[in-house]
DNA sequence: CATGTAGTGATAATGAGATATCATTATCAC
DNA sequence: GTGATAATGATATCTCATTATCACTACATG
């Protein structure tokens, strides 16, 4: 029987419960008391990813971040001032009128840029 | 008087040129015949920037691509089998509704991923 | 208990992209 | 032409996120 790291669930927990994507640094952070290793992180992260329970999001600035497979059709918000993003429910939709003749649409990500509700007051520098 | 670099122009020409934004790499390649370091486009690109003349559009993956400033609102096309960045013109708009209350919505980046013209019938490995 | 093996943490190594360095070259004002 | 200085190319270096290494630990099983 496969032995099952301590950590798997509390990944996991994190990853449920946050309110959008986490990169591996801030898993380790949440963690930080369990004393985890960044290593074991970016292990637990990284099969979560290959057995498909997580996706990988890659960000135009900063680290990947993670969020469940299952959660539905969304976007993101980045704070510009704690950097920190957040999931959008929504989709604008329509998309396939931008695409060219001859191209061909398979997904898309859409990125909102601003401020959160908690840095509404802490402009960006 | 400030001397002007012999490369200004020919990168000013690639990037005016282009149906999309070019990494400092694909501008250094499309000027390979005039024998310019990859250091000096580098510079020239950051500059422009600086200077207002282009924008840095960073990307989830892969290098940062540059465009002109003076493009109207617009989105990208990323290719998955060539790797390109087309211009797509158009804007799905009301975002807005997306952003959850006392967030502040300034700015968003829509990118679309498939096929291109070029490649359709070449699928992504 | 002994043993095999998966899991772990600390940290060195890696890779890609971008920047800094520096000797050299080119250009302008004179 | 000469001197001052900006621009350049080759390449070393840096940054940062991520991965590899490896000695060690802990657990299930015989």
């Amino acid at each position: 029987m496969p032995r099952t790291s301590p950590y798997l669930q509390a990944i996991a927990s994190v990853l449920t419960q946050a309110d959008g994507p986490r990169s591996a640094e801030e898993v380790h952070e949440a963690l930080s008391e369990t004393g985890v290793g960044i290593a074991t992180v970016y292990r637990l992260l990284n099969r979560g990813v290959e057995e498909g329970r997580y996706i990988a999001v890659a960000m135009p600035d900063g680290p990947t971040r993670f969020e469940p497979a299952d959660r539905p059709h969304h976007h993101h918000f980045h704070c510009r001032s704690c950097d920190k993003v957040y999931d959008v429910m929504g989709c604008p939709g329509h998309l396939d009128q931008l695409v060219p003749d001859q191209f061909q649409l398979e997904t898309h990500d859409l990125l909102l840029h601003g401020q959160c509700s908690e840095c509404t007051d802490t402009p960006a520098p």
